[in-house]
DNA sequence: TATACTGTATATATCTTTATACACAGTATA
DNA sequence: TATACTGTGTATAAAGATATATACAGTATA
């Protein structure tokens, strides 16, 4: 009945936002089983010190998204979702932002391999700094 | 004294960071050469069909950003940055986007093979339209 | 110095985003 | 059926983003 999101208060990022994006990260990759059942929207609310409504924003959106499945009176569970589809939605996210990249790539006349490696880059900094110990994913 | 800039009504991003980002692109991929006089904020206000001060604020932010130079009375001109500096400027705004494609790729547990992958794809994709005439970079 | 161009500062209108309280409604069960 | 949980709908507060008009100030030059 405990999920691991984090809030960052100095983020600029709306909480709602911050709470969607784990989320649904943890759903769509699988970490959220399929039909789970979810803290209660008051349950939520009170371990990550926001208004219930902010929750339930939160969990309406992903319901729209097809990820979850709410039900009044019993419940918010992770919606049962087609391999397929929950492939798509997890590289979706990961698209659109490599797609922006691509985009001011393209602005700034980069070539292809210009990127590849500027994208080697980052992955290598990230690699280096999980490894030594100063973020972790779980 | 004209450079090529062109807003989408229909994007959601607001008139000014439109502006921003393809005048940005234009000076640190070079395309606007060091100490080139800018059209002045009415001149490109009257063009671009917006007040002033939108124009006012670009120029405004583009200059804290060190990427131009202004002088009440006589104009705006494209600052003159090292060439080290100038690719810093260039490359930045595709890292960033890059690294928020990593993490987003991180939180759903994808591979730096896959994420590879990704990229190769978007690439691909993006030079098929381009080739077909769909859109073009200058 | 008059004028016609530059950018600048102040004040403000409008809209959107973010977050909230509180009263309402469905469901399970002791 | 009483009660103690679930989610829902309405109305609104507060802050921030976006874009503007208008009056002001510096600069060049006929």
């Amino acid at each position: 009945m405990w999920i691991p999101i984090q809030l960052n208060e100095q983020s600029a990022e709306p909480m709602y936002y911050q709470i969607e994006v784990q989320l649904r990260a943890l759903i769509v990759s699988g970490q959220l089983a399929e039909g789970s059942l979810l803290p209660s929207i008051r349950e939520l609310a009170q371990t990550l010190k926001c208004s219930v409504i902010t929750i339930r924003r939160v969990y309406q959106d992903l319901e729209n998204e097809g990820l979850l499945r709410t039900r009044q009176g019993t419940g918010t569970y992770v919606a049962k979702v087609g391999d397929e589809m929950r492939d798509v939605h997890r590289r979706s996210a990961v698209i659109e932002a490599l797609e922006a990249a691509v985009d001011a790539g393209i602005r700034v006349k980069c070539s292809d391999q210009e990127m590849l490696d500027m994208l080697l880059d980052v992955l290598k900094r990230r690699r280096e700094r999980v490894s030594s110990g100063a973020e972790g994913g779980e």
